[in-house]
DNA sequence: TATGAATGAGTGTTCATTCAT
DNA sequence: GATGAATGAACACTCATTCAT
């Protein structure tokens, strides 16, 4: 009786909702998203909708909650199988770069739409999953600087700038098409700006620049 | 290097106006923004707000690029008052997290609103800005280069470094502290991240990465 | 004279549910009452409901219907045992108050919800039980009338007289509550008025504007 | 300027709106009642009801308050003007009983339908007037009793039984059609119950039963 | 018999925008 | 210039009802 991997209930219909969510969401913020048009690009009745996930803060909140918790426990189990302190923070930016790029690229969005809002929309579970990610990063910089090996920083600004410049590079693919289409920009540059390379260059500088002697 | 349209006799209204829609929209975002609360909160008639405006789109639109070029003229004249590429480099940095941090503090919440929605609102003119501003630090990195000072280097990658660094920390104030509330955060690390610090930090991170030989 | 209809195994979950819709019909109406609720509170899925009931009106009828039939059943039985016009007056006021007080108490706001409402959702078998209640008053006039002791008078307005004093009196109970809490009354004069004076002032007052000759 | 009866600006649509609303909620009750019907009803948008209404609980009770207070006003007028406490009390049922089938021919539906759903929707400001319009009757009662004409009596029960009558009277019309319509009642008791008569053999009713001596 | 899931047609409310004055 | 009033088109959400199992 079970049936391939679902096994008997896992509710089909109610991962297909979230999932068209989650890209209306991330294109369009809270406020922006439609219930209709979520259900319709679901393929559902608005009602079913609501029937599986409650109301439009609940539909936001699963879209969040689920996609921070698989980002955290992606990067952590990285993270764990690493083990000098700079491979740890090598690893950390770039399978942080990876998920958000590939695995979940949605969430970019969608963490750019909340801090802008000010966190406004967002539950005490998606915050927990938010700073449970920032977490593993303060893990690792203790570890490195008990090991005498990173000097002292503030974990808040190093996350900002390992963040910050994510998602600003993954979530910035619109924008930078507009600027093309308005012949602001040479495709040269930047048209799906590698993340390859952006994380490496990053986790580079960040090594570079906590290394208590940046020499060898 | 036309005279701005709003010269001669500038009205007042639409500047309170505009003033007021700045803080809505940085708040909220376009869709999240209300024309009646904006009217309201400016103590003005509705449709007096529709007389001198337009529409919301006209208003938005006013408003980022009225704040983009206020920004990009500071910034550009700031930088050409330096000299070495490396402090114009620095000057760059900090230069832009001051008046990101202290003289429109409006606008980080208003670039991380748009990046997210991928430019949906933005108008030609609010784009050209947004260029203009990053042509700056384009030229920054061409004179380092030419004078082989500087590494070859990704002047979009950097850039979005620099920005999207600088817009977390500043537009994060909103959404760190629903961090404290939820407990999730001690008060130690942030709270009113202190800019001043950051952009000193990323300068330097940055003019490190680029520089030929990191040495000295 | 049929025996009912449900007769040998009358079904628990119908009752159930019938008695559970019977107070949420009585608290808010036809219009005001949620199925959902209904079936949810009686513990049973909505669509069982359906299964057992039909639809919101057969559900409604229901309630009605079985209330009517067993208050009329209850009166008429008393009145009957009771032998001069004027006891049998007085039997049926004190009896058809103690019934809608006591052992039937929604059927009094399911009353006035309906003659509210013009009488729009009752079907012909609830008209036919309320019109049964009412002809027993008639008979009981029309039999004073014939042995020379009570006057001629309008049998509608008599009744609406008794049934419009008990029914507000009865469901009256929720609204005074109100009085109270907004402190527009005094605790004194009501907090569940008395039925059973209220009925005998009621039959007393009624028997003696009936009297030919109120003397004695 | 003074342009009739309407100086400057009372104003017009939020009275046919109101007018509209007291006839659909006397119908059907607050969750009967479609806002949406009213607006077509009264031939405004639904938009248009909402900005000069509020919402469909204002509608309601903006309904409430000005039947209410009219009613109340009316009928203190009224009693004013008598003197003995009987006549006071005449013109008490009288003029209320006049005033309901009349004047305002639908707070005796409004009235049921609030009764029978326990006063739920109404504000403090109708349930004050509803008090105000009982307490007339309170003080002919306690005026009688002080010149020797009246007996004790319980002013709430007295109350309940002129209302309850003269609503049941008033508002049961519709339901009584509907008898004729199933042929449950034949058209010579009821049809358009005078309510001339009706007033007149409550207020007889009550005076004797309230009267003292009853004789002569 | 019973039920989790699904849905068409509402249902109250809001919003950007226009218009008469 | 300024504004109270008006509105079409959404918009989030609900409800009675049905259906597959």
């Amino acid at each position: 009786m079970l049936s391939s991997k679902n096994s008997k209930k896992t509710n089909k219909v109610r991962g297909l909702i979230l999932a068209t969510a989650a890209k209306h969401f991330a294109e369009k913020g809270f406020s922006g998203a439609r219930v209709d048009e979520i259900a319709a690009d679901a393929g559902v009745n608005k009602a079913t909708l609501y029937y599986q996930v409650g109301n439009k803060e609940a539909l936001y909140d699963a879209v969040f909650s689920d996609a921070f918790r698989a980002c955290f426990e992606i990067v952590k189990q990285a993270v764990e199988q690493q083990n000098p302190p700079i491979e740890k923070l090598r690893t950390y930016v770039i399978c942080l770069g990876n998920v958000m790029a590939h695995d979940y690229p949605y969430v970019a969005n969608l963490i750019m739409h909340e801090v802008a809002s000010g966190g406004t929309h967002l539950s005490h579970e998606a915050l927990s999953y938010m700073a449970a990610i920032r977490s593993i990063l303060g893990d690792i910089l203790a570890l490195g600087k008990q090991q005498g090996i990173f000097r002292e920083a503030n974990v808040f600004m190093v996350h900002m700038m390992v963040v910050g410049s994510l998602n600003f590079i993954v979530a910035g693919e619109g924008i930078r098409r507009k600027f093309m289409q308005a012949q602001l920009d040479s495709c040269l540059d930047m048209e799906k700006l590698a993340i390859e390379e952006a994380t490496k260059d990053i986790a580079n500088m960040l090594i570079h620049s906590l290394l208590k002697c940046p020499s060898s």
